[in-house]
DNA sequence: CATGGTTTTCAGTAATTACTGAAAATTCAG
DNA sequence: CTGAATTTTCAGTAATTACTGAAAACCATG
């Protein structure tokens, strides 16, 4: 069944949107647009039907889709009897999510977290620079502990994921069960590693 | 204490790589660096002192104020005997992220829901309308579990915030255990709320 | 309420980013 | 191999976004 042209309006108006939205989150319009094509649509679509239903010119898509295959936001497949490739979204969006993450990770957070250690490796030669070390020191901490926390969710499969997620603010309460055992009252940034507590912190090498 | 010029190469440094940041998040270059700037001086600065260490245009950082103004991630500040504004970042990482996050949620994924929701209530006019609604329903039902779980732990303290990401993976022993306590092997996408289950999943009216 | 200091606005321009068509490269069936 | 089908590249151009200087608006003080 091939797309139809012109698309429906639902369909339209949800390509629309993710364009826009792409572009929010510094990702091309039209890129996000031929995404959003490819995850509404029911089977594998080739280039120039893409550009049929978005009225792009066929190189702007060629040039989209290579831009999702370096995301890794797209499968590539082949019909049989035909030389043209076909192209498809993940079926599961929390894949199409983690990637998504992983990628932008890898792109833009390591690069930062680099950037930091590195800066917090040199020894300042003024009153301004210490304190921006300092600044970036938490800076620092504060994304190495997201990315260490993203790095367990990612493990976990989909539905343990999100039931973790639906689970929500209850988890506290076993936080703060274990805080009044170990008789402390949350306070310090830190963690503050209590010999006794079921769950020692995590020993990566802190930059300090 | 002046804001030195040049600045010190540690300062420039971090500064330049989160404009290229900022662009790459789809916040535009100059307002990424203001709020660098921002971010690691020691003390408020004001609207002339960022031109002359960035050379920027004065207007141009009237402009990207504004913007870090609607974001409310400066708070603005006036030293006595002194008729010019003074602008500084909070203290607290933790807390930009959170009004970033929280910013972001406000002007992006709310009016995505929103559309989601809209389509979601048409009747499909076509078969190729029907398949894309099952696909928004998906995504729609992940976005809008990402966010409650995200409203669960904005409401955190920082400092319990960051413990439970610490604690990561160990969450899931929870839910291993109870996944074994009340029988079933984790399988479908749905939580399937258990009569029993210490946690039953929160009732948000459903899109269905 | 006039004045100098300060911030904001905005039309014009510069810089960047996106898109296109034509040509080159690739791929594969015969 | 050859050539038709298909995809990619890329130089040129269009569209968008960012930035500036000049002028307007604002505002605290004398």
């Amino acid at each position: 069944m091939p797309i139809p042209h012109p698309l429906p309006p639902l369909n339209r108006e949800f390509i629309t949107h993710f364009g826009e939205m792409g572009s929010r989150w510094g990702i091309n319009r039209t890129v996000g647009q031929i995404y959003a094509l490819l995850y509404i649509s029911s089977e594998p679509v080739n280039a120039d039907e893409i550009a049929e239903a978005l009225d792009f010119s066929r190189s702007n898509v060629s040039m989209g889709l290579k831009e999702l295959q370096a995301w890794r936001l797209v499968r590539l497949r082949h019909l049989p009897g035909d030389r043209r490739e076909y192209f498809e979204a993940p079926e599961d969006v929390w894949e199409i999510f983690r990637v998504l993450a992983e990628e932008r990770r890898r792109r833009e957070v390591e690069p930062t977290l680099s950037m930091l250690r590195s800066a917090l490796l040199q020894d300042p030669g003024s009153e301004a620079e210490r304190h921006a070390q300092a600044r970036m020191r938490e800076m620092h901490d504060l994304i190495d502990r997201l990315m260490t926390w993203f790095d367990d969710v990612q493990k976990l499969s989909p539905e343990t994921a999100l039931q973790l997620m639906g689970m929500g603010a209850k988890v506290t309460r076993v936080l703060e069960l274990k805080d009044r055992l170990t008789g402390r009252t949350p306070r310090p940034a830190e963690p503050a590693p209590t010999g006794a507590a079921p769950a020692p912190s995590r020993d990566k090498p802190k930059v300090t």
